[in-house]
DNA sequence: ATAGTTAATGACTGGTGAGTCAGTAATGTC
DNA sequence: GACATTACTGACTCACCAGTCATTAACTAT
């Protein structure tokens, strides 16, 4: 019929499978959540048999965890990271970087994490507190650490730590639940957020 | 064995069953999601046999939108028809109606819709619409009436319609997604939303 | 080459749950 | 009381899918 394929049917790839799978994963999770989401169809994305899924994975729950906290891991970690080692004013920390990492994120993969957390959070408790002191937390924590900063170089007054730190990411909450449920009406989600950094700074300020 | 039971195996009550069904299913919904939540539990909740919510619900699916639309007309109708009746001064309706109303949504069954929404919206979009015209589109324009209302008093300045009214929910979506995912670390939601009103009538007044 | 190791396959199983329907009994009517 | 109507039951079917495992074939060492 055919000069005889020397082609392989599939390469060991023992080092890049897991990534790989979990990268599809999401992708599939994304998509149809994670209920009605099949390990066939993750397989089929990663480009691998059913089986081999859980020999990296031993059930799909575990999949699943390990999703998350490979998003986590990937993008916030070193986005919080930067952040942190910025040595700007913090005024000009909060308009800046700030800023910019709101902007971005209601169209990052870290929405999708959020809608996951909303809809399967409460079979997965662990997964949650290890989503709160990974990223919320330190989240938090970053955004406080610069109003305090403000106080202590006197840009801001002495009572301005009594604004919590959620104030500012509320619109950038608002913006993630509104892509995620209305994602083709529109909504300037840059300007809802600079308003309110410009409303904070307006009132932290002495 | 016992004296005969005149006590029949069940009654007939056509007419109560749709809506009870309808509650059973939120309950459960509210409780484990719509994937894992079986027709069976539903139909134990309310009492009945799970062949019976065939009779009054085609699908499982339709059971749902049932249940989405029935929630919104009972709450959030009443609620916004109050406010939209209310007579008082622009500023005094944010300050007092509106933050009341704001105050006690992330608790509410509304909560539970949200959720829903945001896990099963993307495959139900006609549910989306029905949401987003019933719902968020009347309590934005609710919102814009009142701003509007102020600077035709002079309560507030020109070009206070240039803060769009999603800012004013801004803090209440934090909340809720908040209580959603972190059901038991604290956080003085009412407190926030109470600095939002305020941040947003200092830069509204003229 | 050859044998040994193990990454990878894919057919299979067991459990589950949405949806069906033949039968039952509550209620209405005369 | 007898008959007709239909709300309601519960056992059943059938498709689907997480997880298993015997087998295959890609790689490695010698």
């Amino acid at each position: 019929m055919s000069i005889m394929s020397s082609q392989p049917k599939y390469q060991r790839r023992k080092e890049d499978r897991p990534q790989e799978i979990a990268d599809a994963a999401f992708a599939a999770f994304a998509e149809k959540g994670y209920a009605a989401t099949r390990i066939d169809d993750v397989a089929k994305r990663a480009g691998i048999s059913k089986g081999l899924t859980y020999l990296y994975y031993k059930t799909k729950e575990d999949l699943f965890k390990a999703v998350v906290k490979n998003v986590v891991v990937r993008r916030v970690d070193t986005l919080i990271g930067n952040v942190e080692s910025t040595n700007l004013s913090s005024e000009d920390f909060l308009r800046g970087p700030l800023l910019d990492f709101m902007k971005q994120v209601p169209g990052s993969p870290i929405a999708i994490v959020i809608r996951l957390l909303i809809s399967e959070g409460p079979r997965h408790p662990d997964l949650v507190d290890y989503y709160y002191e990974n990223v919320v937390a330190r989240g938090l924590g970053a955004i406080r650490q610069f109003v305090t900063r403000g106080v202590e170089r006197g840009e801001f007054h002495r009572d301005a730590l009594q604004y919590q730190p959620h104030l500012f990411l509320a619109p950038m909450m608002l913006s993630m639940i509104w892509r995620l449920i209305f994602a083709d009406k529109p909504l300037d989600t840059d300007q809802l957020m600079e308003s309110q950094i410009e409303m904070l700074l307006a009132q932290l300020k002495a």
